[in-house]
DNA sequence: AAAAAGCGCAACCGCGAGCCG
DNA sequence: ACGGCTCGCGGTTGCGCTTTT
């Protein structure tokens, strides 16, 4: 016997929004802000639930949100973070401040994924890794992605062996070691609460990152890099390799550990700690690695 | 021109986390 | 310590528009 949902009372309203709503709905939140969602309906007479409220807010309303297509630089950075967080929309949304986590959810299940697969399977295809071997000739990959995507696949894939799992998986298991081993966000929780959420967790994301990267880099990174990267099918290792330049590789070490080593954890001096994580965030997803993706 | 299929996106749903009495 | 409640997240759905046949 769970809770009842809270949008199957009589009377609520569902479906697409219309514009009298939103300006209801605006107008109560330019005067009260957002938050205290169980509040709004009750002020503003609307016939919606807390929830489509909060979300029509979040994902439409909002101040700031940009819509319409996704550049080639914001693709890079989904594409990146999708391989280091997995499916945290909230989390890479906070990196991306004008899009909502709804839309780059979106964008990556009808847009990115596509691509990605249709570039694995070209790559798969071209190894023989693949039952779909001869869907792609070498020619046509080389046109579609160009020479050096085939030479880089090539060299990475003869690298590599062993047993399949979905690049997200190794990623997230890679990430499970670092988050179980640290604790969760040290920000004050009724603090955090009180914040905007996407900010939450961009905080949240960076704190737990930063200690992780701490005790990994201090401690079995080696041991990190040849086992956990040995775990990858070939040809997701050649799709991680072009497309996402994994961070624990291909950050800068030395910079990253003085980082730490001025910080200490500390809290108090996480604004700065902010900002280095996030320029070091910056130039990898800059990094030259990266340019490969504009093949796909 | 019309029907079918495909696609994109807004919105819904269920669940887990965390707060509070 | 416990249960009720709210909030936020991620997965999924379904509608409307576009493209293809």
């Amino acid at each position: 016997m769970g809770r009842p949902p809270c949008c199957n009372k009589l009377g609520i309203k569902k479906g697409p929004w219309t514009p009298e709503e939103d300006n209801i709905l605006v107008s109560y939140i330019q005067e009260h802000g957002p938050g205290n969602w169980r509040l709004v309906p009750a002020n503003t007479g609307l016939m919606r639930c807390s929830k489509s409220c909060r979300l029509r807010w979040t994902n439409y309303l909002r101040p700031g949100i940009k819509r319409g297509n996704f550049t080639p630089h914001e693709e890079r950075i989904i594409i990146h973070l999708q391989a280091l967080l997995g499916n945290r929309w909230a989390a890479i949304a906070s990196f991306l401040p004008q899009r909502t986590d709804n839309d780059i959810k979106n964008y990556w299940n009808t847009h990115l994924k596509k691509k990605i697969k249709t570039y694995q399977v070209a790559i798969e295809s071209s190894m023989g890794f693949s039952d779909a071997g001869g869907a792609f000739s070498h020619d046509e990959i080389q046109r579609s992605f160009g020479d050096e995507a085939i030479k880089a696949a090539h060299n990475l894939i003869s690298q590599s062996s062993t047993t399949y799992a979905s690049s997200a998986e190794n990623i997230s298991k890679l990430l499970e070691g670092w988050m179980s081993s640290s604790p969760k966000s040290t920000l004050n929780p009724v603090h955090a609460r009180q914040e905007n959420s996407r900010q939450d967790a961009k905080e949240s994301f960076i704190v737990n990152i930063n200690d992780d990267f701490a005790e990994n880099l201090r401690g079995n990174q080696m041991k990190i890099e040849q086992e956990s990267f040995a775990q990858i099918h070939p040809a997701e290792w050649s799709s991680q390799q072009l497309s996402f330049e994994n961070p624990v590789i291909e950050w800068d070490k030395s910079s990253v550990n003085s980082l730490f080593d001025e910080n200490k954890h500390d809290t108090c001096n996480y604004p700065e700690q902010q900002v280095a994580t996030e320029s070091l965030l910056d130039k990898w997803l800059l990094d030259e690695g990266t340019e490969q993706l504009d093949a796909l």
